[in-house]
DNA sequence: ACTCAAAATCGAACCGGTTCGACACCGGTT
DNA sequence: AACCGGTGTCGAACCGGTTCGATTTTGAGT
């Protein structure tokens, strides 16, 4: 292993000068800093991690956690994971991954370990008992999701109200009078998925204010029964004429359905759904949605942890509370009903 | 933050009397080991990553080098990851994700600073420019995949000539005479996807031996082109009774043309495809099929890996390669032909 | 009571970086 | 000639663990 002594040695100089040459913090001549970066290439020199972390206490890593659950929809989280991974290397910090179903302990570890120098918490709900370690951790934190107390955080969520309301005056503008939104389960609900009742509220509102009927119903987010639970629904209500798409599961599973039902967007039903456009692509959904922007909430997650980590916002700065507008991306399955 | 001074001081011991009742590399006194622990817990003493790898070289870190490509299915590639990450954890590690697009950088950067003990790489093509920066690192590493030359590395993967084989006789044996196999499009394989070949070429050989008919065909890996290339494939050979799918994408577009054209499984044609039952649950995929086990080769690959981080196996002994046999899953998909 | 090995503990060194304070050297003022 | 600030360099200390060698304490055997 060469270590900076090597370097050092290597250029004629002390340790000392080979780190200021190397770290710019103290001026140097010019014909040191040449032969410092000289015996670098040579020799190949690569810090050490440990060794610099022990003496800056940084680390230049980012804590990711991601909780994956029975009841979501795992490939949806990918997208989030890799909007993380992409732009933290971009900024020059690399990711540990914790996957551990019990994300309390695993945010403790790696958070009083100091192996990591900032947190995304992935996936945050309405009371999440992450939250309370993550504060007690003396470490910037960012998170995906609305919680309800997003005191001394930094968080980033989709405007689901927004999102609901775009649905339903999309229908409304359109002629439709009677529609459904297909929600998540109920148990992602009750484990604290709020953001399944702020579009769906939202969507309520909107339905009422523009008088015309909303059916709201929760279906599971398990293939095959999401397909039956489909198929009831539709049977239910006959004469709805939009279908809004709050589940993932289900827009993946509404294509086979409709095809069963001899039925096709947007000639017997206008649907829009609420998911990436990744996502999208991948099950081949040719439904109109809300786009969900994974990517785009990781990202930004990242480039606020970083500020903070890096000093550019002061902790005792306020932390933000943003909602990234959803975009309507129309795939062409809505219009106006026969 | 607490130190292990701190811990010693409230245990009235030295620092190495307080580290060696932690390790118990040393006999230690009950009364001693008392106290000290005593101290960890009301101080909530966490050892500093950072100083413990400077001090050991170990870093309790595994890198994972996951390739996103655009013509792979990224759903896929997650359960890999899952298999790895859990699986690590299990064995008391962690994982730093790494999803650079230019793995080969990305690899000599996390392991020449030392920041991980060991690495694993997915998605291992033939001539993989990344094994030579591995080999070069002086670290263990395992794959999953199977390159050309396996030299000094441990390998996992997927049977892929048992899976051609024992798809071909298992349609063989129920009496079927003509039969299709849909592979990978041309440029996974191009760019090294052996695997595609290797499975390929066994159904052959075996058909071959079987003395019925096999049609093969690159077919596209992204939604709706592969749609249209299954609609062509089952015009071009209306003779054929039974399908093999070694293509994700094709896999999960089959069901809507199968239903397009009015056909059914197993009726009127026999199908058998080759990816994970958490692949087929996602898609609900009612085909009986080959598993691909990601959970299971990456947690075989961590588990190899371990035991050379923790010298159980020496680094002078010879690297394994080890095939994972495909169970056949059956979801009733093949009958015998009409 | 005396010896001796084993058990228990301590101090110091080390891992490989960064950073602080000191110092030498330089040209330019007064 | 004495003084100055700025520039470039070095030695030493420090970050927080682990580990080696030495020393003290303990207890068993005679």
């Amino acid at each position: 292993m060469v270590t900076i002594g090597d370097v050092a040695k290597a250029a004629g100089v002390s340790r000392s000068t080979a780190s200021y040459a190397l770290s710019g913090k103290r001026s140097i001549s010019d014909a040191v800093r040449l032969r410092v970066n000289e015996a670098v290439k040579t020799l190949q020199y690569t810090p050490n991690a440990g060794a610099r972390s022990l003496a800056t206490s940084q680390t230049k890593v980012i804590g990711l956690l991601a909780q994956f659950l029975d009841d979501e929809f795992a490939p949806a989280m990918l997208q989030y994971i890799l909007g993380v991974s992409n732009t933290a290397r971009e900024l020059g910090y690399d990711i540990l991954l914790v996957t551990d179903a019990d994300g309390t302990s695993a945010l403790r570890r790696i958070s009083d370990s100091r192996m990591i120098d900032g947190i995304v918490l992935l996936n945050v709900a309405e009371n999440d008992p992450r939250l309370e370690h993550l504060r007690a951790a003396q470490q910037p934190g960012a998170l995906v999701g609305l919680p309800k107390d997003c005191d001394g955080l930094d968080v980033f969520d989709l405007d689901f109200e927004e999102a609901g309301r775009t649905m339903v005056d999309h229908l409304h503008r359109l002629g439709h009078r009677e529609i459904i939104l297909i929600s998540q389960p109920q148990h992602v609900i009750d484990r604290g998925g709020a953001y399944v009742w702020r579009l769906q509220n939202a969507a309520l509102a909107a339905a009422e204010a523009r008088n015309l009927t909303l059916h709201t119903v929760f279906a599971p987010s398990s293939q095959p029964e999401v397909g039956d639970a489909l198929n009831g629904l539709l049977d239910a209500h006959p004469n709805a004429t939009g279908l809004l798409i709050n589940n993932e599961a289900a827009a993946a599973a509404l294509p086979s359905v409709l095809h069963q039902r001899g039925l096709s967007t947007p000639k017997d039903l206008s649907v829009i759904g609420r998911y990436s456009d990744e996502f999208a692509r991948t099950f081949s959904l040719p439904f109109s949605s809300i786009e969900s922007a994974p990517d785009r909430l990781g990202s930004m997650a990242v480039r606020q942890l970083v500020r903070r980590i890096e000093g550019e916002i002061g902790p005792a700065e306020p932390n933000v509370v943003r909602f990234v507008t959803p975009d309507l991306i129309d795939r062409g399955s809505t219009a106006p009903p026969r």
